[in-house]
DNA sequence: CCGAGTGTGAATGGCGTGTTAACTCTCGGC
DNA sequence: GCCGAGAGTTAACACGCCATTCACACTCGG
């Protein structure tokens, strides 16, 4: 089941009844925490900017993927905007929102490949392997390497790792994150452990 | 100018019709090579297993992006088939549809860049480039020049400076914006040391 | 109770940063 | 045209932050 983060500035009825319809949970974005979404779903139909700007500050904050819903005129706005994940054309077809969701946000079939140049994350069965050989990393490792594999080629603070990663509000501890960094960089090993780039002053950034 | 190799068991020509609307160009995927393609597009509504076999042969073969046309009761056909890069659902909305295409094989993220001539600032990477080449600037440097770029035209005292990109609550030496407007000026090189411009007894101005 | 996985604290080292001081330039006065 | 004050530039240096690394404590299954 996947449990959406819905934000609207018109009348949020109608966009919760079609989520009930395409067989997700719809709960309002600014009464919960990001780690219980599995996506977020904003409204542009009405105020568009304020509605962009909110959906940015969630994708830059979650990293979680981001769903728009626009009127039909309203699509080359996406033009510009490639961070957008995904985006739906008002009036909402149930069935294809269930597609989209599902795509977007849904498990991951089994033999689902996750992969950056030689490196493979085999979703399914949690094992990684490069250029075909395993290596056996640990589960927060594994997190980790997949955060950014997913979102690769930007730069993450130590905080917004931990919180998205990790999944609490940390306190204190950020070294934390430099030490799991360490130990993924030594398990790449040789030449790709530079894929992980340190910001100096900043945090870290995978490809 | 997008080109998109069409494959349709059913009459071809109102998908033309809707691709032309869309403002892309439509070829049949039968009668030219893949090289010649940005995207294919592969209309699912009659015969959706053999075109699912095309349109795989077509992803596999060439490795373009692939949007597919599917009615609306077709979608759950999607949720096993996640190598299809997009997909569309009828009836097709021309201006989605340009949408789709553009984010699927438009020209690649302009978006979260600041640019000043041959200078660009990736703000969610933190790497500058001239004329492509990357330059590398210390946090310091980068933060300063991205004031620069975004303030420019205006002539900016040191005071201001400080307070506005190192901080309000800095307490040093004036000095110190000259020192790092030098080292700025040094990592931007020959003719382009002069983009930023002393304005004696006053402060800098960039641009 | 052991071992693997994970988080924390402390030592280390590098480099980014700010400061100091010497040098150069500009401009105005005589 | 010379000179000196004021302002900016440049180079060198020292401090301190920040990433890295190591060592160890803690937790949780087996």
């Amino acid at each position: 089941m996947i449990t959406v983060a819905v934000s609207t500035t018109g009348e949020a009825g109608d966009l919760e009844e079609v989520i009930a319809l395409a067989g997700a949970v719809a709960i309002p974005a600014d009464q919960t925490t990001s780690s219980e979404w599995d996506a977020a779903m904003i409204d542009l139909r009405s105020d568009p900017l304020q509605q962009l700007r909110t959906a940015k500050r969630i994708h830059e904050d979650s990293g979680c993927p981001v769903i728009v819903v626009v009127a039909s005129a309203q699509t080359v706005l996406l033009n510009s905007e490639k961070w957008i994940d995904e985006f739906i054309v008002d009036p909402i077809n149930a069935l294809e929102l269930q597609a989209r969701l599902n795509r977007l946000a849904g498990p991951p079939e089994s033999g689902e490949l996750l992969a950056y140049k030689s490196l493979t994350l085999n979703l399914a069965t949690y094992q990684a392997t490069i250029d075909g050989t395993p290596i056996d990393l640990t589960y927060m490792e594994y997190e980790l390497l997949r955060y950014f594999i997913e979102h690769q080629g930007r730069v993450w603070s130590r905080e917004q790792l931990l919180q998205n990663v990790w999944g609490y509000d940390y306190f204190g501890g950020a070294r934390t994150v430099d030490v799991h960094v360490r130990r993924l960089r030594a398990k790449l090993g040789g030449e790709r452990a530079s894929w992980i780039t340190t910001v100096r002053s900043v945090g870290y950034r995978f490809g």
